[in-house]
DNA sequence: GAGCACTGC
């Protein structure tokens, strides 16, 4: 959770003792003379503060322009900062922007936002016309919409010389930077480390402030790395001095295994030492579960933080002086040959266990006990796979189309995506009709489609619930899918929530169901925390789908669809006496054909072409319900098993139907 | 019987 940021202590340190103070000048007499600049820094060194607040003192935002800088996650600590140490409010000089709070003005000089949105921006204004600078922070953890974005300003770049670019990377990356903006560019292919570089671009490097950590391996692999990491925490809380220690591990479950085996442990220690203190670190926990991390550890206690990969680089937390890496990672990844996201634990990269080890040394000289062997470190890969060579790329694609690029494969990717996952973004994008046969995107589908913040899939649901007469319903639907699952609490509750759960429960699936559940928070909810709590909703999630909706419906408005508020009530859904529900799921069925499946009679589901077994997700309605065929927003595979959440119940005619091209090619 | 991390004019 991006807001969690908000609870790092700020460092109130004179902004002069930052090692980015001395390079000061260089800096900006590389981005004045340099159309790119690749700012390696490391962290501590100040440069996401500091640069932009140097640009605009050496006049880069005069006549109106802006110096933008585009951040993975979470502007508004680094805005916050900038606007105290600017001593003006936040939103006037410096402002921020994330997908629901504008926080700028007119007066804005330094905007801080999320690549995504400025990406957003782009197809407003594709020159991007308003910015004198724009700084890509953090380029080298290479998410997808920074790629994407890096592509763009690349090609920007052709058409506005005067525009600078600074991209902030880590040292391993910088010349694969440099090179990308470089292209053909014969002078600058010379361009060595340090601070030299050809006509295009430049390096400079800014030291940061950590202290050293002290790196230690396992002479031998070990069978089970959750055994010894505990057996670590123990030999290092009896033969080490003070600090906090933080376990890298992979997901939920092995966190609370590692917490109850240190729990279980203690008692074992001597009476006269210090206690350890375990807390859980993952996304899947509330902000205010999450806070307990950031409080520093009670008398005589010293704390052992047990989380996933948040920890690497979303989330810093100070006084850790031990790091335990189990060098392993769960990461996400896109199957075109079947169209199914994976999530597996994989290792980690090289890069990944540096950035991990030097979690250890913020405060003071740390040390980092890797589970793996050093031979094993060597033979790890450099960097992680970047997103856009391992994800689903019909939303990317969509949005390049949209942005005037119509050759995908000629497209100036960093790293270009393997063939087969852009050409099955393709064919589903034209199966949606988003595309034409030429591979041109529609008009108004296709340029509706990639206006929307949804996936596609969703965004021609919505788009099509005008036929239906269904899209009131559907821009609800369209909100609550997309929070992914936390709209109900926890599952420790079982039956009590399983009860609370009934009362919504609308035999369909799980989408009418959460139209229900949205109904009831508007109207009998008064969406009041409250009510979420007695009926164990999560009232964060459904405040945000209240958000989302309001977004959605604005964009629906722009394109002059007629949007008349007559939310039907849950009596009418349930009464199955066909109207609505049945339009609603006839509109799901002509945007997710492509996710259709049967049930089996063991109750498991094959995809129509018969080739994969699937099984509804525990949370599903459909996990304990008859059905024949179903349509599902999301397929997950996990460990052995493909999960599919989200499930409605469909007709087969409706298949042929809705997408009578899709089908005929497969049957 | 159960999901890494972020995010969208």
């Amino acid at each position: 959770m991006a807001d969690t940021d908000v609870f790092i202590p700020a460092l109130h340190k004179p902004t002069s003792l930052l090692p980015i103070a001395r390079h000061k000048d260089a800096l900006l007499y590389t981005i004045e003379t340099s159309p790119v600049t690749v700012l390696i820094g490391q962290t501590g060194s100040g440069k996401t503060t500091q640069l932009p607040q140097y640009l605009e003192q050496a006049g880069w935002c005069t006549g109106g322009k802006v110096v933008a800088v585009t951040q993975a996650s979470g502007p508004l600590p680094v805005a916050k900062r900038v606007a105290e140490e600017m001593r003006c409010q936040l939103g006037q000089e410096v402002g921020y922007c994330i997908r629901f709070e504008d926080v700028t003005s007119a007066s804005t000089r330094i905007k801080f936002l999320t690549d995504g949105l400025l990406l957003r921006e782009a197809l407003v204004d594709p020159l991007l016309s308003r910015y004198s600078v724009i700084m890509v922070d953090e380029a080298h953890e290479r998410s997808l919409s920074s790629d994407v974005l890096l592509g763009v300003l690349k090609k920007v770049r052709k058409r506005r010389p005067e525009l600078r670019i600074v991209v902030s990377s880590a040292t391993l990356q910088a010349q694969d930077f440099l090179r990308f903006f470089a292209g053909d560019d014969v002078d600058a292919e010379a361009a060595g480390g340090g601070e030299v570089g050809g006509s295009v671009g430049r390096i400079v490097s800014v030291e940061g402030r950590a202290f050293p950590v002290d790196t230690h391996y396992l002479a031998e692999p070990c069978e089970n790395y959750l055994e010894r990491a505990i057996k670590t925490v123990f030999d290092v809380h009896t033969t080490e001095g003070e600090g906090d220690i933080l376990i890298f591990l992979t997901g939920r479950e092995e966190i609370e295994t590692a917490m109850e085996m240190i729990a279980d442990r203690t008692p074992s220690l001597p009476q006269d030492t210090d206690k350890l203190l375990p807390l859980p670190l993952y996304a899947g926990l509330t902000t205010e579960q999450q806070m307990y991390v950031f409080e520093p550890a009670p008398e005589n206690h010293r704390k052992v933080i047990c989380a996933t990969n948040i920890a690497e680089a979303s989330v810093t937390i100070e006084g850790i002086v031990y790091v335990i890496d189990s060098g392993f990672v769960k990461l996400r990844a896109y199957n075109p040959t079947t169209g199914i996201e994976t999530l597996t634990a994989t290792p980690v990269s090289k890069a990944s266990a540096t950035q991990r080890a030097g979690r250890a040394g913020r405060t003071k000289a740390g040390k980092c006990y890797r589970l793996y062997t050093e031979a094993a470190f060597k033979s790890l890969p450099e960097a992680t796979v970047p997103e856009i060579q391992r994800s689903n790329l019909a939303p990317t694609i969509l949005q390049l189309k949209a942005l005037g690029i119509d050759n995908i494969a000629r497209f100036d990717f960093l790293t270009p995506p393997p063939a087969e996952l852009i050409i099955r973004a393709l064919e589903l994008l034209y199966s949606l009709g988003a595309l034409d046969e030429y591979a041109k995107l529609t008009n108004p589908l296709g340029t509706r489609m990639a206006e929307l913040a949804l996936e596609p899939m969703l965004a021609k649901c919505l788009l099509s619930a005008p036929t239906f007469g269904c899209l009131s319903e559907m821009l609800t639907i369209a909100a609550m899918t997309s929070l992914q699952g936390n709209v109900w609490f926890s599952h420790d509750i079982k039956k009590a929530e399983e009860t609370a759960r009934r009362r919504f429960t609308v035999e369909e699936g799980d989408h009418l169901t959460l139209l229900n559940v949205y109904q009831a928070f508007v109207t009998k909810g008064k969406k009041e925390a409250r009510w979420c709590q007695q009926h164990y909703l999560n009232f964060k999630s459904m405040s945000r789908a209240v958000s989302i909706r309001n977004q959605l419906r604005r964009y629906l408005e722009r394109f002059d669809i007629d949007v008349s508020e007559s939310l039907t009530g849950p009596e009418v859904l349930r009464a199955g006496g066909r109207p609505m529900q049945e339009r609603i799921r006839r509109c799901l069925t002509s945007g997710y054909f492509a996710h259709a499946a049967r049930m089996q009679a063991d109750g498991s589901f094959r995809t129509v072409d018969g080739g994969t077994v699937l099984h509804a997700h525990p949370s599903s309605l459909m996990f304990n319900r008859k059905a024949e065929w179903v349509v599902f927003t999301e397929v997950m595979e996990t460990g052995d098993k493909k999960y599919i959440r989200d499930v409605t119940k469909i007709e087969k005619g409706w298949l042929v139907e809705y997408a009578p091209e899709f089908y005929r090619v497969r049957s």
